[in-house]
DNA sequence: CCGATCTTTGTTAGCGGTAACATAGCTGCG
DNA sequence: CGCAGCTATGTTACCGCTAACAAAGATCGG
């Protein structure tokens, strides 16, 4: 650890000295750097010279201290891996660059103790704002986020109970309807496949509800199969061709995430199935990259842009406006998209 | 802004408070919770105890400004959407969660002007280190690099002068190599499919030394097609039906990117193309992606999360001895892939 | 030409922690 | 018993910056 006392502790610039070196105060230097307050030209001139030619580079840890502001918004997320919080952080960043706050990542690896730390590290630097994926914690991270007094924005999800507002969509609901669009279109031996993820609450959601609207139709999963690590394409693949080598009859594949669907359309498409006329096939996300697939796998979009830049304003306007309660539940509606794997 | 003046200014709970109602000193709660120093036990349970009870949150501004310390490692990257540069961080993450370090990421868009805004954004938290991607900088950001007076290493690529310390691949020598196993393999008429990006430095050297074998060998480039925005996977096959389409005697496409080369190879999979007899196909990356595509795309992998453990090692060395002037340039070697899409 | 008013600049006192040093209790041993 | 040598705790002085207020010039109308 580098400590002032360490023999060869260097001190970077500080706003002294760029006020020795342009012959004005530290005040003076400091309202010329952050643009406040009135200061004249020539003065101001001096002061950005000084600072320029010496390459000062403000210390924002001393001036976050001092002015009790911070500009992070802390943005917690499970996984970077897949695509979809990628998404969301586009949608969050967007909006942000037209504040002076800006968004600062951690990531919890769908793990409840992981994200409690995650949490904890954040609220540590005392950021504006907090946007956390999942309605789902420990009951300290819950505590704490409360405590925060910072705005909290749950993302995602909005079956359960919210800490201070949230935005995202039914999860229950996107599989009850995905449900529907199939019953409707007349498949009856449907399959699901998914991840071995306990702990990814939304696509537990999104299989319950599903399987509700099956038992209200008097229907149940004809077979199921699970996956864990490894390439989500090729998984999908290779549990598809399991699955169907397993129950001939299918004439369904629900699948948790697009990219094992996209693997089982690539599967079916070699194998010589008709699809969607032998079978059919659903996933969710909407991910751009099913345009490139052979057909377009039907699925359901999760609104992942919408979903970062409506709670990126929800932090804004708290900023912006405190006194404005704005909206604090935001329920977002994903529709079915056919594609052509469904009749 | 919520500053102390404001009305409704509700100040969080400080080490005072936490000091106040365990009957001890300011000093001895904080050696307690950074589990520094001698404290007797009960006097550490009864200030654990209460700093529990309290919900009491560190303020690491504060203890950062105290201590000169800042376990943050801050990582400049240039985009989060296409799963290179998460790979890159799992490395990074999987090195650091071992230290008290904590990478921050910052994303430039490819743009060195933006590039220089983050990067003076993350300097101005004072990091413990910086890993940043690409060795073009603006003058600027390269001066406040090495003024910064922290360690700095860059990353993916080694071509071209290192401010610091450098951890990364010759592209240059990858494309070159990739064109010597295609004219090994005795394709003749080759094109290329890539992005319309100037500022991708990467991708460019790769193409650089891609042509200059091929010059060498007396050919060049057969025909070119380039995209922009949208679906890889998509534009992967759209461009690849235009190529083929206007340039029929094409015996070799190599594609900057696995992903529009996987796009590539769907569309000329479909289209009753034999390959790697009519054509051959390749592309760059080793993306994970590929293994679930029809045929394996011949690629090279790019070391993605190597790289990232061997430059957050760098940075966790230099912090915990700062004598050892480690390896200060680590190129790594990526292996050409010949998947089965090259006879 | 003088006080009122506006501009521009400076001074002071922290922000919430931590390093370094100081001190108060204890031990133990000659 | 007295003091060296611990251990456990407290005190002081900042870290680098900014809010709030103070003050010094500049401007100006009467």
């Amino acid at each position: 650890m580098t400590s002032r006392s360490d023999p060869d502790y260097r001190p970077s610039l500080t706003l002294r000295d760029v006020s020795e070196a342009s012959g004005v105060s530290e005040m003076t230097v400091s309202r010329v750097l952050r643009n406040r307050g009135e200061v004249s030209d020539t003065t101001r001139e001096k002061v950005l010279k000084a600072a320029r030619e010496m390459g000062y580079v403000p210390n924002k840890i001393a001036g976050a201290l001092a002015s009790n502001t911070v500009n992070l918004v802390g943005v917690i997320i499970p996984s970077l891996s897949n695509m979809v919080f990628p998404e969301v952080m586009m949608g969050i960043s967007k909006v942000l660059d037209d504040t002076p706050l800006q968004p600062v990542v951690g990531v919890s690896g769908y793990l409840p103790e992981k994200e409690e730390e995650v949490i904890f590290e954040m609220l540590s630097w005392r950021p504006t704002g907090l946007i956390v994926a999942g309605l789902e914690h420990t009951d300290a991270a819950r505590k704490m986020m409360q405590n925060s007094g910072i705005p909290v924005v749950e993302i995602m999800d909005v079956d359960g109970p919210v800490i201070d507002a949230c935005v995202g969509i039914s999860h229950q609901r996107a599989g009850r309807e995905t449900a529907k669009e199939i019953l409707k279109r007349g498949y009856r031996k449907i399959g699901f496949l998914g991840s071995k993820m306990p702990l990814d609450h939304r696509a537990r959601k999104r299989f319950e509800g599903f399987k509700s609207v099956l038992s209200e139709a008097g229907l149940s999963l004809a077979d199921e199969e699970y996956y864990s690590g490894g390439s989500a394409l090729a998984k999908g693949r290779e549990m598809t061709e399991a699955i169907l080598t397993r129950s001939k009859d299918l004439d369904f594949l629900y699948y948790s995430n697009d990219m094992i669907g996209a693997g089982g359309l690539l599967y079916c498409t070699e194998a010589g199935y008709d699809v969607p006329g032998d079978i059919g096939l659903a996933g969710f996300n909407g991910l751009e990259l099913l345009d490139g697939m052979p057909k377009q796998l039907a699925t359901m979009d999760s609104c992942r842009v919408e979903i970062g830049r409506k709670a990126a304003e929800l932090i804004a306007e708290a900023l912006s406006k405190p006194e404005t309660a704005a909206e604090r539940l935001v329920e977002l509606s994903p529709i079915f998209a056919p594609g052509s794997t469904v009749r």
